[in-house]
DNA sequence: ACGGTTACTACACGATCGTATAATTTAAGG
DNA sequence: CCTTAAATTATACGATCGTGTAGTAACCGT
């Protein structure tokens, strides 16, 4: 019984430990972190976090689901707020995802959180499904394999944001690096790195090369 | 003394305690891997890995050094051997790296291997230089900012590997895979995401954003 | 053949890990 | 007020961790 507050989520204890869990598998990973340093950052004792979620494993799971949850909750609101997610997405998302992303750069890279990312690139899909009404030519590949693969290269920002940060020379957290990124990815994305004549002559190769080795 | 082969680079034990650790570590993480794992599977005593390398730590740099200097030999390959380079670059990189791809997904996600990233970048921003010569108009981003996310946006492939083979159907790592992912990174990389019209308004709304917030 | 450097193993130490259990405090309901 | 359940802590156990030390086996120049 008790929880009153059913699927508002909890204000309480348990999420404090939920929130000290996602940033110490974030910064630790799973391996790296420890359920007595999680419990300290909460400011409990460790036999408080097994009594919440019974097992380290558990309390990931725990996390991946409030994850998932939270991403959800903001590709909704970012439908319906359309001011700022269509001038600078990125910084957008960044927000949103906040404290999180390097939780979730880990729960990706160390091979957890399938659904996360599945569900992610679903959500890739519809938006590509859009975009592909405003396109001339058939594309070589399915909506589904281009809306993975972008939705991959997308999260290359939040995964290697400390390398990117660098690269730039400022903080992609600090609003000078959201806009420099912002502006970069734009000059990427309405460019394309292969022109349409070379494009054709590399897929008659990839296929040659296909039915060769076939 | 001893070391005849100097920069030969050894076939011997040593190699073979490098290759574990590179394995495990890419498996499970810095955290996560043991010292007496990396040694069994090396099938030594796990003394004889800190009589080699010192410690854990100084065992994780060795690594990086050697995947470091391994990047830069597959570019110097790549760049003389063109045939299949030029036809599926990624299939490519990805025979090279081969048992490695998940140890640089690790080194970059959990922060070491800066130099590792920067080398990467140095070397896609030397190939943009030749791009940007059959480019009309002027770049939004610096060469170094748009080498930078290009590099970043390139390594989801290997970083996000499992679940970029999940949504495909496919293992990337088998012929099919790879000739999946190069068609569908070709489509990506010949088609611009966002027109030269639509691109210039959101840079626009991006300035006014920041002259707001500055 | 032999002395010395190196490769390699066996073992022990202290720390820390995840987990388990029992005790104690807090909160709530009748 | 008293009972009962939940929240929270304290403490302990066995396993495993990285590291240190001492000892043995192999190799090599002279």
């Amino acid at each position: 019984m008790a929880r009153i507050e059913a699927d508002l989520e909890d204000l309480s204890t348990r999420a404090r430990i939920r929130d000290a869990a996602l940033r110490h598998f974030g910064e630790h990973g799973f391996g790296g972190a420890s359920i007595r340093g999680i419990a300290e950052a909460a400011g409990v004792s460790s036999g408080l976090v097994r009594h919440h979620f019974g097992s380290k494993l558990a309390l990931r799971e725990a996390c991946d689901d409030y994850l998932i949850k939270t991403v959800r909750r903001i590709n909704d609101e970012a439908r319906t707020d359309t001011m700022l997610a269509d001038v600078n997405p990125v910084a957008a998302a960044q927000a949103a995802l906040g404290p999180y992303q390097r939780y979730l750069a880990r729960a990706l890279t160390e091979g957890w959180a399938a659904p996360l990312f599945d569900e992610m690139a679903r959500l890739s899909e519809e938006w590509l499904e859009e975009v592909d009404k405003a396109r001339p030519d058939p594309p070589f590949a399915s909506r589904k394999a281009r809306a993975t693969v972008a939705t991959a290269m997308s999260l290359a920002v939040p995964i290697l944001h400390q390398h990117i940060s660098r690269g730039l020379g400022v903080d992609l957290a600090s609003p000078e690096g959201a806009h420099l990124l912002a502006m970069t990815l734009l000059d990427i994305h309405s460019h394309p790195m292969v022109t349409p004549e070379a494009a054709a002559a590399m897929r008659e190769g990839l296929e040659k090369l296909r039915d060769k080795s076939l």
